[in-house]
DNA sequence: CGGGGGCTTGAGGCCACTCAACGATAGTGG
DNA sequence: CCACTATCGTTGAGTGGCCTCAAGCCCCCG
């Protein structure tokens, strides 16, 4: 059990704290909801999804989380979703409770703790806008930004997630997320790189961004 | 300015903070987004809707706070969302910065804020699910064994919410929160009590409750 | 008593869904 | 290394659930 750093990057967490890795295949699942919650985990490679199934097999991805991003953290004893590797992965992961005992005496990291919770919570809000009042083109057209903020390298986006994936995070059927994205391309908005149909260059932000108004 | 307990309904909170109190009208709102966070609040009477707009007017509601609920605790500059009375309602507000300097010192009173912004977080996940993949029965439904628990006194749900409300906490068209509780009361499932239509009796909860499976 | 907003109901239409077929890709085992 | 197979992605056809538009009713409230 080493004692370093912990990778968090902040200040408030470069205290001593047992860390370890993992891997996880294309599709393991890293925890099931209703799990007791051990431990929070970062994705160092790859990306999980978190989501709920209703019992017909209906299913709601919550949120990706890619490289750097922490996840897991639930302030409770329970994981309130299921998280699955997207693609082989890896992971840190540290004690919930070696973290709970730190912040027992310590403020700073229960701030820290209530700050990334409410991030998670506001990214909550703003989908919840996107799942109940957006078309599929809006769905398609703010999907495309988040992504293209959080993954683009050199102009281009490598989505880790497959179509599935994007249809049950955006609430629409699978087949709907092609058509979208098919139609992007013809008219010239986007363009697909290579033969896996994942890697996606955009060529008119403007456009999505016309589509995607806040407020 | 008043110095006693708070009314949190918590040991951690059992300080002194100064508080006071505060009447909206029907409609009126209690902040926008956006505008700076500078209180929390809490509901003494009436009801609260919490919600986001797109430019053409789509709302979508976050949230309903009714008596006891705490409200507008963001832990961050802005408030993330507008908040509206939904009928005459009275609140009590804390001055946010007078709990920061108390937090500040005092790792308890984050672990208070945190459980409370964890449950604020379980319940926009549990929406995501249902906004997402439930069809317009199913959140029907799930609306009303959720109102049934939070504020059924006697057996009957005065509901202070009109149809519209409902229509855009679920993300259907009012007249589709019409039509399904017409049904309903057809099918014996519910009745409609007085001559507003905002009271109602549940007839068949394990219905309901058929129609509102979890994973 | 008049006006306005909330609620209901009907008619018709459309957006996104389901079902289906096929091509392409990548992973598997011989 | 290559054939085989499962999975993923695309596209079309047709349907249907929910939306939009519209009209009428009922309650409140002024």
């Amino acid at each position: 059990m080493l004692m370093r750093d912990t990778p968090l990057g902040d200040r408030a967490f470069s205290l001593p704290i047992a860390l370890s890795a993992f891997s996880y295949k294309k599709g393991q699942e890293i925890y099931g909801e209703g799990e007791p919650a051990r431990y929070i985990y970062q994705v160092r490679h790859g990306a999980v999804r978190r989501y709920k199934l209703l019992s017909d097999g209906r299913r709601q991805i919550g949120a990706f989380h890619l490289v750097g991003d922490i996840f897991g953290l639930e302030n409770s004893d329970a994981h309130h979703l299921t998280a699955e590797a997207v693609v082989a992965t890896e992971v840190v992961l540290i004690q919930r409770e070696s973290l709970e005992a730190l912040a027992g005496t310590d403020a700073p990291v229960y701030r820290k703790l209530l700050d990334m919770t409410t991030r998670n919570l506001q990214h909550a809000e703003n989908h919840m806008l996107l799942l109940g009042r957006k078309s599929a083109t809006e769905k398609i057209a703010a999907f495309l930004l988040e992504m293209d903020e959080r993954l683009t390298k050199a102009g281009i986006m490598a989505l880790p997630m497959g179509r599935r994936d994007i249809a049950d995070y955006l609430g629409v059927a699978h087949e709907t997320v092609t058509r979208m994205l098919s139609i992007l391309r013809d008219e010239g908005v986007l363009d697909f790189i290579g033969n896996t149909q994942r890697e996606i260059v955009i060529r008119d932000r403007q456009w999505l961004a016309s589509r995607d108004q806040p407020n």
